[in-house]
DNA sequence: GACTAATTGAAATAATCATTTAAAATAAAG
DNA sequence: CTTTATTTTAAATGATTATTTCAATTAGTC
């Protein structure tokens, strides 16, 4: 007997649901009852269809990720010799608008964001895996930019001012601090462009300034 | 009948387990059972010395903030009229130590972090109420070093850059990345007094640029 | 030392949830 | 249409947990 696609739907619907609920509440805050609910579907649907909780949870994740990589890859489309300075920005470029995008596309920057702060043991061991290439390609174009003589400490703390100026602004959940936006609205695409300019230059002259210093030191 | 000294133990007993519990779990995955073991006490005691879960929540967290704050005051000792330079650096150096600090003084920060990923109702305006004024401190400096002509959107951008270099560290929960200590080791203060001159520096430049590129504006 | 209010202890209560179960319904294949 | 595997449904189960209750104990006061 062949598989029935109604069965297949409900799956979607859960996948959809799922992750929707996980991004906004995390996976411990979001009850299966609530998913299900969303989905319009019975609360044996999750475990008929996934097993469990936690494996909704990793293929909700895994999903969303992929989706969101392949909308924003994070060499954006640079030929492989683009200068370190293109790569940077095409890199928090990437990161920025995966972090910050209201729809679906944001859902998995939502989500690792959650797992930063409060990992679930079941998304650990994947998780690493995705974060490590992003995280060699950055300390890659750092090293480029500052430079030869940049120690391990150099390029590490280098790193972490990059890419906290980006990850950080997931905890905002979408919401800018007075001044920049009106009210409480979401961030549009073209100010996360600004952001994006904002970062990349804040950093590449942080960078430089840190370049100098070690320059100085060798003297 | 005068209060008996045994009852003000059990409280203080109560608070610093709960301080340490929910510095590591949060609040929603710490159970009052597990606080009160570790205070060596029975579970009726939380709510018979705080009313409620949240109610202890609450109290754990007035302490623990005002107590990292009396110990990394965010003027550092300065006068009031220290150069800009400065302040930014004091600021730094508070907020750093006190998300980073390994101990008891580190709680707040932790709990902080959490409470800004997944916030508890209970504690929102409180929360908002003594983040307030650090912003505005901030505000204040950042403004000054971009000096005039500096939009809302300049000033809030270049905070953001700042304020979450040293807030991101949070979500390491101790742990930096390779190449900086070796293994796993939690960070000592030597090296976060090295964190606090590199994001210094680092923000300073980023500042600097955005100054030049305000000026660049203007003409 | 007796009295009294403050504190502690152990067990009960009630609510929330993930998961299981088994019967009912449904779609595909012959 | 009948058969059969797949999917859905509603109810039950079992585990966890904050909170309550009330009796027992203890420390201060007269």
């Amino acid at each position: 007997m062949a598989i029935r696609k109604d069965g297949i739907d409900t799956r979607e619907k859960l996948l959809k649901a799922a992750s929707e609920v996980f991004a906004k509440k995390g996976y411990r805050n979001t009850t299966v009852a609530e998913v299900c609910r969303r989905a319009g579907s019975n609360v044996a649907a999750v475990n008929y269809h996934f097993g469990s909780k936690e494996a909704l949870y990793v293929a909700v994740w895994r999903n969303a990720f992929e989706e969101a990589l392949r909308a924003y890859p994070p060499n954006g489309s640079l030929p492989p010799d683009a200068p370190a300075e293109q790569c940077l920005r095409a890199l928090i470029h990437s990161s920025l608008h995966r972090i910050l995008d209201a729809g679906r596309l944001g859902h998995a920057g939502r989500i690792l964001m959650r797992e930063m702060s409060d990992p679930t043991e079941a998304i650990r061991s994947v998780l690493r895996d995705v974060i490590r290439p992003l995280r060699e390609r950055t300390r890659k174009i750092i090293k480029q930019l500052l430079g030869p003589g940049a120690s391990d400490r150099d390029i590490g703390f280098c790193q972490m001012s990059v890419i906290h100026q980006c990850l950080a602004m997931g905890f905002r959940r979408g919401k800018l601090p007075p001044g920049i936006i009106k009210g409480r609205a979401k961030p549009t695409p073209e100010l996360i462009d600004a952001l994006v300019e904002h970062i990349t230059c804040f950093s590449l002259a942080g960078i430089k300034a840190v370049r100098q210093d070690i320059k100085a030191r060798r003297k």
